[in-house]
Order: C-alpha cells, then sequence, then structure tokens
DNA sequence: AAGGCGTGGGT
DNA sequence: TACCCAAGCCT
C-alpha cells in the first residue's frame, strides 16, 4: 500500500477557490463536448479555442451532427487554431463514434485510445473528465508540476517516460477524487506552476515542492530545441490551406501559386495536404477542402 | 524515436 | 527582436 498523497488536499483547496470557470467543466458539459475541448486543446492556448469551441459547439452538439457533415466543414470551421489535421481527426472520431458506439462518445479507456487523434493523454482525460474515470492525466502541466514539486527538476524530460507514469499512479487518489485531482493538478500547472517563471508565491505546495526547496536549481539538461517556423513546409501548408477555407467552392491554382513563391516547396506542400486529405484535386486541376 | 505538424501571444 | 511554448499525436 503506498503512502497518502502529501500534495492532494493542499491542491484541492486551492482548485476550489481558483479554477477557472471554463465552459467544458460546466455541468452542461457532454462527453463529446469534453473530447471535442481535449483535441482543440493540444498544443493550443484556452483563449484561442474558447470561441471556436462554442462555435462547434453551437453547430455540431452531437457527434451524429459532425459526422453528417464532410470533413472539409470540420476543417473550415476550425479556423486558424493550426494543426488542421485535428479537425480531421474529430470529424472521424465523429464518424467512428456514430458507427461503433451507437453515436454516444464511450467510456472505456481503450475504445477512446482507438479513436483518431486519440492519444494516451487525451484518452485519459476524456476517461477522466467526461466519465469520473480513475486515470493517471498526464499532460505537459501535470509532468511540470510533478518533476518540480517530486522530483526537483525545473523541467520534465522530453518524452514521457516509464518513471513519471510510475509516479503519477502512485500519487491517484481513489476513485472519488482521482479526477478532480486530475483537473486541479494540471489547472495547478497552466496558472500557478508555469513553464517560464512559476508563481511560486501563489502555490499551494511551495513548502513541499523538492525544486524549490533545493534553491530552484536551473535546467540542466539537454538544450530544448527551438522549432523555427517562417519558410518552412509547415508555414506553406498553413497559407495554401487558409486559402481553401476562406474559399467557398473550387480554387484555381493561381490563387495558391500567388501566396507561395518558392514552386517546388508549393508543390511539395499542396501534394502534402491532398495526401493528408487536407485537400482535395478536382479533375479540372482546381483545388478544395475534402467533400 | 526524433521530427513533422500551425498559429499567435508573452517575454 | 527573436525566441519560447501552449490540455499531443503519429510515423
Amino acid at each position: 500500500m503506498s503512502k497518502a498523497n502529501p500534495l492532494l488536499d493542499p491542491v484541492l483547496t486551492w482548485y476550489a477557490a481558483n479554477a477557472r470557470d471554463l465552459p467544458w467543466r460546466a455541468p452542461a458539459a457532454t462527453p463529446w463536448s469534453i473530447l471535442v475541448s481535449e483535441i482543440m486543446l493540444q498544443q493550443t492556448p484556452v483563449v484561442r479555442v474558447l470561441p471556436v469551441w462554442t462555435e462547434w459547439m453551437e453547430r455540431w452538439p452531437t457527434p451524429a451532427a459532425l459526422a453528417a457533415e464532410p470533413p472539409g466543414e470540420a476543417v473550415r470551421h476550425w479556423g486558424r487554431l493550426g494543426y488542421p489535421r485535428r479537425a480531421l481527426n474529430l470529424h472521424a472520431c465523429a464518424r467512428a463514434v456514430v458507427e461503433r458506439h451507437g453515436g454516444e462518445v464511450p467510456a472505456d479507456h481503450a475504445a477512446l485510445l482507438a479513436l483518431p487523434g486519440v492519444g494516451e493523454y487525451t484518452a485519459a482525460a476524456v476517461a477522466s473528465f467526461a466519465f469520473q474515470g480513475r486515470h493517471a492525466v498526464l499532460d505537459t502541466n501535470v509532468r511540470r508540476v510533478l518533476a518540480r514539486a517530486v522530483s526537483g527538476e525545473e523541467y520534465p524530460p522530453k518524452a514521457t517516460t516509464a518513471a513519471e507514469r510510475a509516479l503519477a499512479a502512485s500519487l491517484l487518489p481513489g476513485p472519488e477524487d482521482a479526477p478532480v485531482w486530475a483537473v486541479a493538478v494540471m489547472e495547478l500547472g497552466a496558472l500557478v506552476c508555469t513553464a517560464r517563471t512559476a508563481r511560486c508565491a501563489e502555490c499551494p505546495i511551495s513548502g513541499l515542492c523538492a525544486w524549490r526547496l533545493a534553491g530552484k536549481p536551473a535546467y540542466d539538461g539537454p538544450v530544448r530545441r527551438g522549432q523555427s517556423y517562417a519558410g518552412t513546409d509547415r508555414q506553406c501548408r498553413g497559407r495554401l490551406l487558409a486559402v481553401l477555407r476562406q474559399a467557398h467552392g473550387p480554387v484555381p491554382k493561381a490563387a495558391l501559386d500567388a501566396v507561395w513563391d518558392d514552386a517546388p516547396q508549393r508543390e511539395r506542400a499542396l501534394d502534402g495536404l491532398v495526401a493528408d486529405g487536407l485537400a482535395e484535386v478536382l479533375q479540372d486541376g482546381t483545388y478544395r477542402l475534402p467533400a
């Protein structure tokens, strides 16, 4: 039997007083609305997700509603959230939920994991937040909080390790508290124990934090690679897809040529979009979002 | 298993 | 100003 988690009470108390009032945490939130929020939030800040999520929930309140649309509509209403394959994943999720689960988002972790674009984190998050399941929810916030508070390191490793999973599992409270513990640690990481400058003065567990007690030693691992963006295929893909999103109908290739000068790179990026199912070429050589 | 995949606000 | 990085996933 493992020891009780000393972080549990202070973190839950802090959360009760400081949690943000986010719509996907409201009592009216459905498993579908929570799944949509989780996919939108992958690598994307809350403030940017909020308006898009609201529009999606009005337009597609159920998986069946989205499943009835062509995938291109999901991509169009994705707007500028970034990583638009997530829109395709959500559309495929909707169709899979209709076909395999009678239109209801499954509660089972393994069934969630089998959905497109749903990985270890998202499956645990949906099982926990939508169905009150007991799962270790290891996102970037939780990993950073545990790295600091327990391991005494400023940052967690680049990729999630078995040791991190074991640590998170060992801290998991009983079924009654597991879901609120998960969301509360995440919130602490998002609002207080932030990546750049931790707000230790506001932290409910600063007195227990191994990193702070060690004098907050600077990160001493391998240099984290800054992802360059200007001039990359990613930027080019973004430009091309923006043209397709804004047009309501097929676009002549000249309109795509106009937004990126480097022709070989442009062709490569366009082929990539088509290969990924984010764009379609018609017989007359025009392009559009997938029907 | 390292790298590709968008975007924009904060510092 | 240039980074940094934000509720990851997939190959």
